[in-house]
DNA sequence: ATTCAATTGTTCGTACTATAATAATCAAAG
DNA sequence: CTTTGATTATTATAGTACGAACAATTGAAT
């Protein structure tokens, strides 16, 4: 009963745990992937070939990134040919985002890598474990 | 039996879901510390705490961080008047890394923000959740 | 028709993250 | 005592992330 005041366990805080569960999914997505795809870019691309043409800044609310981080990763993926852009002749201010076809060659690949990257970060724990983190994460997201 | 080979359901992927929490934990980090202290530097600190004086690479692994990440926390640290640093005169190699006065008296106050923090996080859970949580973000990291 | 508010995309600054390369130092083994 | 191998810290490069400020454009209200 001396020492709970001052007591603080870092290892069992929620933020500590996630920013180490995130940085072992990141490296276990690093040793998987191919042309130094991100998980991020990863995401915009998976977002992409669901919604078809859309938005940068559209794009990038339904990945969860912002009008900053989006334009930076559309631009990472022009670059390494997966996605195209244009101008929307309907409104002068919008870019619209679209796959070219090695972006769609490449989420076609990245499906089945996805699954065993996160079949591998889920691999310490059991299947009910598996399915409860998933529930959980997505109720404090 | 028609779709799953072409379904992804991203909003299901651990990965996916870890970064959206992150997101959310460092936004309510955000709300409630003081002087621009980040998640990252709250361990670091913590850390300094717990370990008394140490070596920045040694205090870079007890806190999961990179040599390069731990070496620009420390300068942050350093700058905004929390931590010291001095030369290890029993190995030229080494930079030994301390508290301030100042960087221990914010780690008292941050103590009881850091609980809060953890509260507001999980709040969405019910109690047997959080520990679960816990638990298994333990398992994974 | 003009003003106003909202949206879109861009840029800047700051911070975190990791890898790879480098230089200095240390410890241990020959 | 010197070579070897490991450790420590630094730097460079690249990517993620966010807030804030900005200009251009749009749509709606007056």
């Amino acid at each position: 009963m001396t020492e709970s005041i001052e007591s603080y366990a870092l290892d069992e805080q929620v933020g500590y745990l996630l920013r180490l569960a995130n940085q072992r999914h990141a490296s276990i997505f690093q040793s998987h992937t191919l042309d130094g795809l991100t998980p991020t870019q990863f995401a915009a691309l998976i977002r992409i070939a669901d919604l078809g043409k859309c938005s940068q800044n559209r794009l990038g609310r339904l990945a969860a990134m912002d009008v900053a981080t989006i334009k930076g990763v559309v631009d990472r993926l022009r670059q390494k040919g997966f996605a195209v852009v244009e101008p929307d002749p309907d409104d002068k201010r919008r870019t619209l985002i679209s796959l070219s076809p090695e972006g769609e060659a490449m989420v076609a690949r990245m499906k089945d890598v996805g699954q065993q990257i996160t079949n591998e970060t889920l691999k310490p724990l059991t299947a009910a474990e598996q399915r409860n983190l998933i529930r959980i994460l997505r109720k404090i997201s």
